[in-house]
Order: structure tokens, then sequence, then C-alpha cells
RNA sequence: GCGCCUGUAGUGAAGGGGUUAUCACAAGAGGUUUCCAACCUCUUGUCCCGGGUUCAAAUCCCGGCGGGCGCACCA
């Protein structure tokens, strides 16, 4: 079959079966929003649950599970309100954009936090004219915060909140519990899954941009100085890197992940473990390795929290689509939630291999003169004192106890020591590494690379040959004929399948057989099972696979035994 | 958000100011049939929404919503 109108069949059959449709089609849809149906929602469950076990596998990562709700702070330390909650101004005349606080500025006593339309009318008022081309015709401004706000609490209490754009922030919030299930050991990782909700300006190409999406991030916290590197070597099929091309080679490399960290075209080791990690999910879900490459980003697209960042591309019917980010945050949302919040337990402890002995000069308060002079200053200058940096040479002196109160200290006051202490480590902010993968887009692939319209027997026909891992149905029951106890015999052929734990078995009676082996081709099932009058003598079945209509007679215990282990490949 | 195109059963399409809106496939009931979309009978189900023009609108006009493409946007 031609590759033309294939989008649109795809689309359709996905419509047609159940997998992904539009959400509030009764009520004309909303554009970015979607619904997986009865079909779609089996094969996003089982993606979403190879993904948490592909990378929970690793031992030291775990999952947790945060709210969408987010109060206005936690966005506000992460960047994302200051970042994406302004207004832009374009001039119809240039096509100049600006910010719109910037072009009000001196005109509003608080140009960032009004309505788009007091906005406009500051503007009209002022006649701000276009800083580049000085005419005076502008479009009403537009809010480029992308993100949904809410209220938590009703009426006048209610406390300002955001529906999160990403789930990272909800790793970063439970750093302190994370630590301690660790036994404060770094490196360590916890992922979640879930929505993440972005107000998109124009929401295009079916499933691929929407505004609420399923993410599924992992935060991976590593100690700067001593980067955990696993071993890349395992991995030696040359991959498709395309490196910045500010960085000098802009060429697309195949290359395997080893070399491109040896000659720095992958920057960081633990970037590159989870590259080649990535790599391997996707190929294990079913992608096609053929069509995954690797984009470095350029230093200005790079996200306002990352380092580095390399994105997964995938190709399929919409072109190159960015379906994972990797990228090296460092330490910028921990020390800036630390910064805002006031806490300091977004650390982690560094142990020097050998203690250092530390000489410190010190000036120790001396109470009881301290005392009865300064009263209730007295812990004040006590503290200014421990916390000189450095110890003055000659006394008295004068010091600084807070908010400009300057006191005299006479050396009656204190006595100078030195101390001598084992330091045995040091405190430091984690720097993270982040792969975040968008799941409709990585499901969109999965079914657009599993599609197959290769046709049977010069006939069309479609086969969707996805991985058993992410298939709707394990298998399909069908009787042959829907009476005679073949009918009863498939149904509790099914159940006894069905109460295998994570196996789930679709049972279709309605009209003919091969009619049956195409509906059950189409979405993916990998077996069937049919119930002939044989097996009413004999208890065999046929079991038949999809992706080259070959079918085999087994008994039926064995055929459960080879769906519960996963095997019945081997009876072929 | 702007521009161009567009919206008819579950899917894909035809038609179109005037009786009961057409076709294929799909789906449901029954029959036939000893394993690959067969066949026969019957059945269900559609003009995106709102306004306007008109004696009459699914059809023409306007707006909204949805979809496609291009520009812009896309942490």
């Amino acid at each position: 079959m031609s590759e033309e109108g294939r989008l649109e069949r795809l689309t359709s059959m996905m419509r047609r079966r159940g997998i992904v449709l539009p959400s509030f089609e009764i009520y004309g849809g909303v554009s970015g929003l979607i619904d997986y149906g009865p079909v779609g929602a089996r094969i996003k469950r089982r993606v979403v649950e190879s993904w948490v076990d592909h990378w929970t596998s690793q031992g030291d990562v775990v999952e947790i599970d945060s709210p969408s709700i987010t109060p206005k702070e936690v966005l506000v330390a992460s960047g994302h309100v200051g970042e994406f909650n302004d207004h832009m101004s374009e001039c119809i005349s240039c096509g100049g954009i600006f910010r719109s606080d910037h072009l009000i500025e001196g005109s509003h006593p608080n140009p960032d936090s009004i309505s788009g339309r007091e906005i406009d009318d500051v503007i009209s008022a002022e006649g701000v004219t276009c800083p580049n081309c000085e005419e005076f015709n502008w479009n009403p401004a537009k809010p480029m915060n992308l993100m949904f706000p809410t209220t938590i609490g009703a009426m006048k209490g209610g406390r300002e909140a955001y529906m999160r754009p990403e789930t990272a922030q909800g790793m970063f919030m439970l750093y302190p519990s994370l630590y301690r299930h660790f036994k404060q050991k770094l490196p360590f990782g916890a992922l979640q899954t879930g929505r993440g909700y972005r107000n998109e300006i124009s929401p295009r190409q079916g499933m691929i941009r929407l505004r609420e999406f399923n993410m599924a991030e992992l935060e991976y916290f590593i100690d700067p100085e001593d980067p955990p590197t696993g071993d890349i070597g395992e991995w030696g099929t040359p991959v498709e890197l395309v490196p910045d091309p500010e960085g000098g080679s802009s060429e697309t490399h195949r290359i395997t992940f080893a070399d491109a960290l040896e000659k720095g075209m992958i920057k960081h080791p633990t970037v590159a473990w989870f590259l080649a990690r990535t790599w391997d999910f996707l190929v294990g879900i079913g992608i096609d390795g053929s069509k995954i490459r690797f984009r470095q980003h350029t230093s200005t697209e790079m996200a306002h929290y990352a380092s580095d960042c390399w994105d997964c591309e995938i190709f399929g019917e919409y072109g190159w689509i960015e379906c994972v980010g990797i990228a090296n945050r460092t330490c910028h949302d921990l020390e800036s939630h630390e910064e805002h919040s006031g806490t300091n337990l977004l650390r982690g402890w560094r142990q020097y291999s050998e203690p250092v002995l530390v000489k410190r000069e010190v000036l120790s308060p001396i109470g009881s003169v301290i005392g009865p002079i300064f009263k209730g200053k007295a812990s004040d200058v006590s503290d200014a004192l421990s916390g000189l940096e450095e110890i003055p040479g000659n006394l008295p002196f004068s010091i600084d106890i807070g908010e400009g109160d300057i006191v005299e200290i006479t050396s009656e006051m204190v006595t100078r020591r030195v101390e001598e202490v084992n330091v045995h480590g040091e405190w430091f902010t984690p720097h993270v590494v982040e792969p975040a993968f968008g799941i409709d887009r990585i499901i969109w692939h999965v079914i657009d690379h599993a599609f197959n319209e290769s046709g049977k027997d010069g006939e069309e026909y479609t086969i969707l040959s996805l991985d058993e891992r992410v298939t709707p149905f394990d298998v399909s029951v069908l009787p042959l004929f829907d009476k005679d106890g073949m009918d009863e015999l498939a149904r509790h052929l099914a159940s006894e399948i069905n109460s295998i734990p994570g196996i789930r078995a679709d049972i279709d009676t309605s009209r003919s057989i091969g009619r049956r082996y195409a509906r059950a081709d189409e979405i993916g099932v990998p077996w069937a099972i049919t119930v002939d009058h044989t097996s009413l003598e004999d208890g065999t079945v046929t079991v038949r696979r999809r992706d080259d209509q070959m079918q085999i007679r087994a008994p039926m215990e064995m055929v459960i035994e080879g769906i519960s282990s996963r095997s019945l490949n081997g009876m072929f």
C-alpha cells in the first residue's frame, strides 16, 4: 500500500478502534486534549509500566507520586513563573515582538503584575511607540505564560497556584525524604509519571503537542565532583548524534555512545549513560532504532535551568519529533529552592577520604562579662563573634551585631584561642541529570512504527506489530463458532487466562474467524487462540501467531503455561 | 494568534435552497460455514454548534468550535 495517506489511515484506525480520540467530542471537542480509549489506555498503561520498570530496575532509582496542583512559590523558585509569565506585544508594522512590561516601564507602578488589557490601556494612554520602527500600531498584548493558573482554597483566603508544567518539581520537593531513604548516599534517583499541563498557544499535529499530557521524568542526583559513569562500553551499536552546531561540528555522526563521550561530543559521563539507557528503553518497547537520533541543544534553545541538553528525536509521520529531553540541570533547582524556602536540607554530604585537621583561631565570648554589659543583646553579640570570618589582631574592635547595630568588644569580654577540629567532609548541592519523556509522543511513535500495511496475499491488510510488552491484550480467544459448547469452552479459557497476573485476554465471538483474526491483528494482539470442534473432544486448541499467521495445535494447559511464561514463541 | 483550506453514520466518501439525505466498509441480530476481512436476510446509526437570509437551510452568509497546512509559538 502506498505511503500516501498513511497518516490519515493511521489516525482513522486509532479513532475507530478506540486507541486515541479527540476529547469532549459531543461538545465540539477541545484542541490539545485527547482521550485514550479502551484499547489505547491499555497500551499507555503498559508503556508507562515498562518505563517505570526500566529505570527502577537500576536499583538506585525509586518511584514517587506528587500533586499536580503546585503552589506558586515552588514555580517562582524553579523559574517557571518569572520566565513564562510575561505579556508580549507585537508591532503590526514591523512584526517586532517585545515584552510588554519593558514597554511600559516607568508608566505603571507594577508592570509585572497587570492584565493584558491594562497593559494595552497603558500603552494607548502613554502612546508607547515601537522601539524598532517608531510606529504606534500594536496588537493586543498576549500573555506568554503557558501555565494554567488556579487557586488553592475558596474565596479570599485562596492561595495562588498553577497546574504543574512538569513533574520534576515533585522530586525536588521530596529530596530530603529521598536522601534519608537512600541512607544519605549519592547518587540516587527518583522518578514519577503523571500529567503535566501547558496552555499551548496552538496545539497541532494530533497527539504530538497537547495541553494536558503524560510525562515521565527521572531526576538523578549526583555529586558533581564524582559523577557516576556506568559502563557505556556495552552499547556497541553506533547511533545517530547531532551535536550542537555552535560547538564546531554540526553534521550528523554515526557513533557509539562511548566514542562520543571520549571525543567530547557528549560532555558529561552521566548524561552519556542516560542517553544509552534511553536508547535501550525506546528500542525495547518497539521503537525502530534506525528512526532515533540524539540532538544536542544550542545554547539559545536551552531551557532556563539546563546547562547541557540533548533531545532524543524519533522519526515518524510528523517528521523528527522531540520525545525525550536529557538535561544536566546542575544544581539550579535545589539551590534555588534552598534560597527561596530557607531550608538547608537540599544538600549532600561529601565524606573526605582522610579527615582534614583544621586549625582555627577563635574569639570565644565570656558570658559572665558580656551578659551584664549587653543584657538583651548579649546573644546577638555572641553570635556575631562566632560568625567572624577573620579574627581582628587588636582589641578593642567594633563589630556589627545585626541591623547596623555596632558595639565595641574589649579584651575582657573574650578569650582568644586556637581550635583544632577534624573535618570529615563537607556539604554540597547535588547536581541533577534529568531524562524527561513525553509518553504520548512515544506512544504515537510506537504505534506509527508498528503500523504495517504491507498486505496479505496481495490484498490490503493491516497489522499492528506491537512489541509484546505494549500490546493492549496478550491474547484473543476465539470460539470457531459461538455455539455447540465452543462458546462456553472459550469463555472458560479466557477467564482462566485472565486470572494469570498481568495477562489480559480479549474474547471475540462475532462474525467469521478470518474477520476476527483481522480485528486482532489491527490492534496488535500477538496471539489468537481458537477453540474448535476438536477442542471439545481432546482439549487442544490452535494458537496463531500475529506476525506470520503461523498456526499450531497444542493442549490447552500447555498453551496457558506458554502464555503465563511468555514463551509461546518456543512452541513454533 | 494571523492567513489559506476544511467539517455529512463508528470509519471513508457522494450529494445538495424543496418528499423520507446516498454509498462502501465497520457494527448488532439471525442464517450458513470445520480456521484467515466470504455469502444471505434483517437492523441500528449521520449533515459540528449558534445566529442570519428565505415560504423553506444539511445546502447560501456571518460568528464560534474542531481539523489540516503555512507563519508565529513550542521551558
